[in-house]
DNA sequence: TCCGCCGTGGAAATCGGTTTCCACGGCGGG
DNA sequence: CCCGCCGTGGAAACCGATTTCCACGGCGGA
């Protein structure tokens, strides 16, 4: 609590400078030296106060990561794959949630810079209107887009190809014989929405009529089912924009008896852990997400080594994982 | 990036303390001074550097929060309420990582502290064994636990009342005439795991002979459902530690084609998102993680204004969810 | 022998705010 | 009329590290 560098230089009869060299190991201080400070620092219980290091090395060794919704398992598996590697690098986390509002998402953004974080990782929840704080952030320090990123060029991005995904779906449909099938995702306001959308119609043998969009949530699942079921004949298969709406739409299947995958085939997309649960187990797309955050931690590292700014985006094969519903 | 409040200071013809003063809010400004310092600071899109107000009114306005595993939705969505009134705040959070590690613990908490957060909300993730490092931070900081508490009064605890919630469980299957239950949870090494297994026990009609205990996972319960269907007689419920348990129970049972809630009842614990989603949906105890976040952040905030240091434990009442599974 | 370089270590500046301390002027009370 | 208090605002200390700058001594080369 009240010790400091000085009281750590006072015991080990050297100056404070000598004690900061020692202790943040850095050459140019003799052996006997340095052992005297550890041994200093050691005895007292030194704990070095990382907000006055960081006022001075303007460097704070923490970075912001902004996601639209930290209880959604698949971008809480995503913090904490991050947070694992930043942990072993010795640097601090600091999380904000947008809840997919680009007004309170700027905010966060804001605050974050003012704490002075190193770098940012950052969800933008929308495609567009996401844009203007990124630059802006891109403009004072490194900042790397995950999973989602805006239009435009903005900054580097570290994602999956949802568009080969959805298409990996689709052709083992096609191989399973499923004749006609319906989509049911999300309304583009997000990047990945928009592509898995466009991969859909790209991939889907004409069948891009069938297509119903609204929010990446179980409740649109539900709607979505039971609005398929009121039609009058069923798809061969439903192929929904994630995980969270395919256990939505097996459920709205299930409360009218629909038997997956003998009358309907259902397909998820990021396999998040409930997937292989659900009944029947789903079939998805497995997002690697700890390819993904190593991939974007390392671009920072690489930064902060002095690496130039290059932007660039990585996009990361998925996988299907093939379950019982398809 | 290089505006300091100096250069406000010095465009609005004031001293820097001036400056300050208007722009923290303070009193003993005239009005006209203050309005001339909040335009200068426009003008100039001043943005104040936390860590240097951090490193001299030696308060951060930031806050660690420490979990077993972020990525599991309960923890998710408790430190997603607690994010969004720290946010409401203006305060900030520290995400770290236990991964159910004591060890791994104490070096998150030490790097918590070095980073001078205001305080720590702690999931301990061990009875016993985060006792020591929970009473280091708490003679630093305050300190509270959530969720999770250790044995002995090291720190306040906010949490929900498990043997409460079990009573609850085990009076509702009865009511619906169960006549023999087994229990499947966790080995008692975090105190809800203890908490639930001593409710079981004192609660169940005798029945405390069936028993079995592994850990809070998915895994688990899979195994311990086939276990329990390879016995002779098969119980008219099982009540389960958690969800997640749960879950893994209802596959294990949907494998082997036994029919829920007809030939025997299941319960869980938590009601994560995905136990309405469940075939059939889970009848669980629902933890009131708003109320436990926002009555955790109200104790740290009392302690902020300057309360005294009270260590108390706080058992807020869980809410039967029955759905179809029993 | 003398000069310059290098390794080492100390004094002090620095980071950018907040907070303390004090001076000044105006006003009300004695 | 004088004294003291209060509201206001400036100068400077301060928070606790890092980093710069410089001095000193030893050593090798000319």
């Amino acid at each position: 609590m009240g010790v400091t560098i000085h009281d750590v230089a006072a015991r080990a009869g050297v100056s404070v400078a000598t004690a900061s060299r020692a202790l943040s190991g850095q050459r140019g201080v003799r052996p006997e030296n340095r052992s005297k400070v550890l041994a200093a620092a050691d005895a007292l219980a030194y704990q070095p106060n990382a907000v006055a290091a960081a006022l001075r090395s303007r460097t704070t060794r923490s970075l912001g990561v902004v996601v639209p919704r930290i209880a959604n398992p698949f971008f809480a598996t995503l913090v904490e794959e991050v947070e694992q590697r930043l942990h072993a690098a010795d640097r601090s986390l600091l999380l904000a949630n947008s809840r997919y509002d680009p007004e309170l998402e700027r905010r966060q953004v804001g605050a974050l810079l003012d704490r002075q974080v190193d770098a940012l990782l950052m969800v933008p929840c929308h495609r567009v209107r996401s844009a203007e704080v990124l630059a802006e952030a891109a403009a004072r320090v490194p900042v790397v887009q995950l999973d989602l990123h805006v239009d435009g060029p903005a900054a580097s991005w570290v994602g999956v190809d949802n568009a080969a995904g959805i298409s990996l779906v689709v052709e083992h449909l096609a191989a399973l014989g499923t004749r006609r099938t319906a989509f049911v995702g999300a309304e583009p306001t997000d990047s990945a929405a928009q592509a898995r959308l466009d991969g859909y119609r790209r991939a889907a043998p004409g069948g891009a009529d069938d297509v119903l969009l609204g929010d990446f949530s179980k409740e649109w699942g539900q709607r979505a089912g039971t609005r398929l079921l009121d039609r009058a004949e069923l798809p061969g298969a439903i192929v929904c924009g994630n995980d969270t709406i395919a256990l939505g739409v097996l459920s709205a299947l299930a409360e009218r008896g629909v038997a997956v995958p003998d009358e309907v085939r259902v397909t998820g997309f990021d396999d998040i852990p409930y997937a292989a649960l659900a009944q029947p187990p789903l079939t998805t797309v497995r997002q690697p997400q700890g390819a993904i955050a190593a991939e974007a931690v390392r671009l920072l590292t690489a930064r902060w080594d002095g690496a130039e700014p290059v932007s660039q985006r990585t996009a990361i094969a998925p996988e299907l994982v093939v379950r019982a519903s398809a």
